[in-house]
DNA sequence: GGAAGACTAGACTATCCAGTCTACTTTTTC
DNA sequence: GAAAAAGTAGACTGGATAGTCTAGTCTTCC
């Protein structure tokens, strides 16, 4: 509960980039050491801007959210709105970056239970939302069948990268993004959902 | 490379089972001394019997390979066939057992990146190619539209439980399963996959 | 030039853990 | 009933780690 003192921007900024790659190479288990060390700063210093490791670990987390956010942009048809995104999110979530945030949050869930709900409310449930409001629109609009949006919009994600990430994950795989899947997964997608036909 | 003598498989056997549940619950994290507390047993018994928490931890992982696995049967006709074999996988992959099999091989693939890779094609790959053979059946004989058919089992995969999967390890849900979603997702699927129409 | 704040190096504590070793007891087997 | 196999308790080694503490240095600003 001691204050910490506002110190320097600059090396808090560094500790913070320090530990955002070590975590996302080594996991929660990296040493402190290490991460004062990659940040070039001397251990007490790392204690000076923060309590603990675990808060260190907490404020990293809540820095990457943004980093699995992806937002869509809803002008063109559908279809080129829903290639876009689906490019967008294949490209952050099966990204290195991507795969190592989803591989410690998921590893580190049991003991960090707080900030793996925020984690998950703030990133992924709040990209499928936005999907889902997106979809409700098309819907409306006659683009789509009428249907559960939340549904859709969760098949849609699902189909996007579930076994490519679950590959990039096990099996270390780099060569997981190729644009061709996108089209293949959006046009699956429009397939499942297309406005039922008015006649019989 | 000291020859292990066989024991007396009751030992191993209870042994197999503790270290199962403790790394199940724990992770590859939990102690040497724990496990052989939880067997009941000497630290230096569990020794005998396997030469490192390394190979125990291997003789588990492989054990769990047949727990997530997931065949299907192919009487019915395919809707049947796909919503019992969907209901099957979703109960599989999202009880607490199937869930931290799943978070154990995530976060300890870098660690063991072959073991990792003998999980992923005993499992979660031989579980895909089976609906993938079976889906091709489907597709020659008009069932389904003329695809690829390894395309089409990773999206009915993917869409069964990828956000599901996602709820439950990091939101650390407990109530996953309720059938009416494995049969929206099914109709989904088939609605994807429906054969093309003959007429223009 | 001096005081305060930021940083440093490194010793130190307390804890935990994998794996070894030893001397002992129990169980099995013949 | 004795020898061999299996198991036990616990001390011990060597190494890692989070976090504290101390004494000193560097920077900045007045």
């Amino acid at each position: 509960m001691t204050p910490i003192v506002e110190t320097s921007q600059g090396t808090r900024q560094r500790l913070l980039e320090a530990a955002c790659e070590a975590f996302r190479e080594e996991g929660y288990q990296v040493s402190i050491d290490r991460i004062a060390a990659r940040a070039q700063v001397a251990r007490q210093t790392l204690y000076n801007h923060f309590h603990s490791k675990d808060e260190l670990f907490g404020e990293v987390v809540r820095h990457s959210i943004l980093s699995v956010l992806v937002t869509l942009d809803g002008d063109g048809d559908i279809r080129a709105t829903l290639l876009a995104f689906g490019e967008a999110y294949r490209t952050r979530l099966l990204s290195p970056n991507g795969l190592a945030i989803f591989r410690t949050m998921v590893a580190e869930a049991p003991r960090f239970p707080e900030l793996a709900k925020q984690f998950f409310r703030q990133g992924p449930q709040t990209t499928r939302k936005r999907l889902a409001e997106y979809l409700a629109r098309a819907m409306e609009a006659g683009w789509l069948r009428r249907d559960d949006s939340d549904f859709a919009a969760e098949m849609l994600t699902a189909m996007l990268l579930d076994f490519d990430r679950l590959r990039g994950l096990i099996d270390l795989q780099t060569d997981l993004l190729n644009p061709p899947k996108t089209a293949q997964v959006v046009d699956c997608f429009l397939r499942a959902f297309a406005p039922e036909k008015d006649t019989p």
